[in-house]
RNA sequence: GGACGUGUGGCCGAGUGGCUAGGCAGUGGUCUGCAAAACCAUCUACGGCGGUUCAAGUCCGUCCACGUCCUCCA
């Protein structure tokens, strides 16, 4: 079975067949730097993750390019005084514009590590790419496709729409958007530049004490909202590309504006597959700036939100995301996170097991049933990832591993009903699984020292041990309850005791 | 108002026509000095109504509820 994919393109599933063989161009829609990033974020970047991590596995080679914004966002250009995102935030902290920019790109860098995300190939930032945005704009009015007023360009949808489809990613008609009745906000707009209310800017003049400008052929100025990626993507892609990947909320207009501006520069369409990823929700609603319900990832890693009964660590946010699949909204609650970290515990345990256990080597199953179940599981895993990525299932073929490797850790099965090399293939696709695709790491203390560390708990559980053959519980517990407290846990099993730190 | 989507057991969450999802929590058991851990077993389901079908959580219709987008957002 080969990978599928979920095309939004076509609202199909998909054979993902890259337009060059072996090689995959991969863009997912990066950040606005000018905040914190929050849970939200962590679900895209976590999604594409797996993604990357996935197709490496699968010996393509990947170029994943994630943008910067830290430009072209208005705050409210509704009201025809639209100040840049960025810009707003600088005067407020007094703060150099890209001052800011560095802060929570910093930030954002730190928290996708700690999340355990691969850094993309090239994140490039809008503001390093102004001479190739005005270019492009440049093209599409060549193209007759844009028009300029008063120091602005504007993207012209009606004149698009003769030689093209606007709205064939998001559904939307045309005649829907100009009608849309009950949206005052048309009429606001309409008080504008603009030829038509749906045109959108793909460059804007800049008002005196507007912050952050750059000349171009219209005047001093910054570039519209949906250009940037457009314009990066061509650049370290190509005119078409494999996959453009980002959050379901930006399907439209972002996303339908960046086919509208490649097709209007270069006549070409420019992604194969459109991939987005649903929302997490909080109380049912979803987590964002503008609801101003987020959480931050710093605030969960520390625990230090009201809402928030305890801290949750980088992976349990990982596993967290991973156990829904990416195109369903997934819901947050202490209770399904606390229920998350149990079960990514469970793994970890599990792996650790893994690593150390040892097969007595025989080349033929004890239990043929017992053996052809575990290969089965094995294959089963990749079909999951191959159907458009089902992590969910993936996790639950691995959590079906665990329960085996327990039983056979206290010899509640014996490890020899399965062969030397269905053994070997279920911890090569345990690892390959856990830490090479879903991107989970062991985050158990391992703090350095654990050769000193295991020394001491090994003394500490042999005079438990002395203790309990004379009988001296009141001995032994004292060691149990008071390694309890400093949260190491000690496992009783039918080969002796190990521990383990929480 | 328009476009799209969702509604699964105590909680989270897979699953798209017949085959045990899984995790967390609960219950019973095995093991244990006791417990924990682990394993085994087990309970609680597919929003309402109607239809198609030998068979529907899964398809169709309808109603209800909720969400996302239509404005910056991952």
């Amino acid at each position: 079975m080969e990978l599928k994919i979920h095309n939004s393109l076509s609202k199909k599933k998909e054979l993902f067949e890259p337009i060059t063989p072996g090689y995959v161009g991969m863009y997912v829609c990066g950040p606005t730097v000018y905040g914190e990033p929050h849970l939200g974020h962590a679900r895209p970047y976590i999604t594409f993750d797996v993604l990357y991590r996935y197709l490496e596995h699968l010996d393509m080679k990947v170029r994943y390019v994630r943008n910067i914004t830290d430009v072209g966002h208005l705050e409210d250009e509704l009201a025809g005084e639209g100040e840049d995102k960025i810009a707003k935030k600088a005067r407020l902290e007094k703060l150099e514009p890209m001052e800011v920019v560095q802060t929570y790109t910093n930030s954002f860098h730190d928290k996708m590590d700690r999340l355990n995300t691969k850094r993309p190939s090239i994140e490039p930032r809008a503001s390093g790419h102004i001479i190739e945005q005005i270019d492009m704009i440049e093209k599409i009015m060549a193209n007759g496709l844009a028009y300029e007023v008063n120091g602005s360009v504007y993207f012209d949808i009606h004149e698009y729409s003769k030689s093209h489809k606007y709205g064939e990613l998001s559904g939307r008609i045309l005649e829907d958007l100009v009608a849309g009745a009950g949206n005052e906000r048309r009429e606001l707009a309409a008080q504008s530049d603009k030829k038509n209310p749906e045109d959108f800017a793909l460059w804007k003049n800049a008002q005196p004490e507007h912050i952050m400008r750059w000349p171009s052929p219209w005047g001093v100025g910054f570039p519209g909202w949906h250009l940037e990626c457009s314009v990066m993507s061509e650049k370290y892609l190509g005119k078409t590309f494999d996959i453009h990947g980002g959050g379901m909320d930006l399907l439209f207009p972002h996303h339908e504006c960046e086919i509208a501006q490649a097709k209007a520069a270069t006549g070409i369409n420019p992604v194969k597959y459109w991939m987005h990823n649903n929302m997490i929700t909080i109380n049912g609603k979803k987590m964002g700036k503008s609801l101003g319900n987020f959480i931050t990832l710093t605030e969960f890693f520390a625990g230090s939100h009201d809402f928030l009964e305890q801290a949750y660590s980088p992976m349990c946010i990982r596993f967290f995301i991973l156990q829904a699949h990416y195109r369903s909204t997934v819901d947050f609650s202490n209770e399904a996170l606390i229920a998350a970290e149990k079960g990514y515990k469970r793994l970890i345990n599990a792996k650790g097991i893994l690593s150390k256990m040892e097969h007595p080597g025989n080349e033929v199953a004890k239990d043929a049933a017992a053996d052809e179940a575990i290969q089965k599981l094995c294959v089963r895993a990749y079909d999951h990832i191959n159907d458009d990525l089902n992590t969910a299932q993936v996790l639950a073929e691995l959590f079906e591993v665990s329960s085996k490797v327990n039983a056979y850790q206290n010899k509640q099965l014996d490890i020899a009903e399965l062969s030397k090399a269905t053994f070997d293939k279920m911890k090569q696709t345990f690892f390959t699984f856990f830490t090479d695709i879903l991107g989970l790491l062991d985050e158990s203390g391992s703090t350095g020292d654990d050769g000193s560390m295991d020394g001491v708990m090994n003394l500490l559980i042999d005079i438990r041990k002395t203790a309990r053959e004379n009988k001296d519980f009141a001995t032994s517990d004292k060691i149990r309850d008071s390694l309890n407290e400093l949260e190491i846990q000690l496992k009783d099993g039918k080969e002796g005791t190990t521990w383990v730190k929480n």
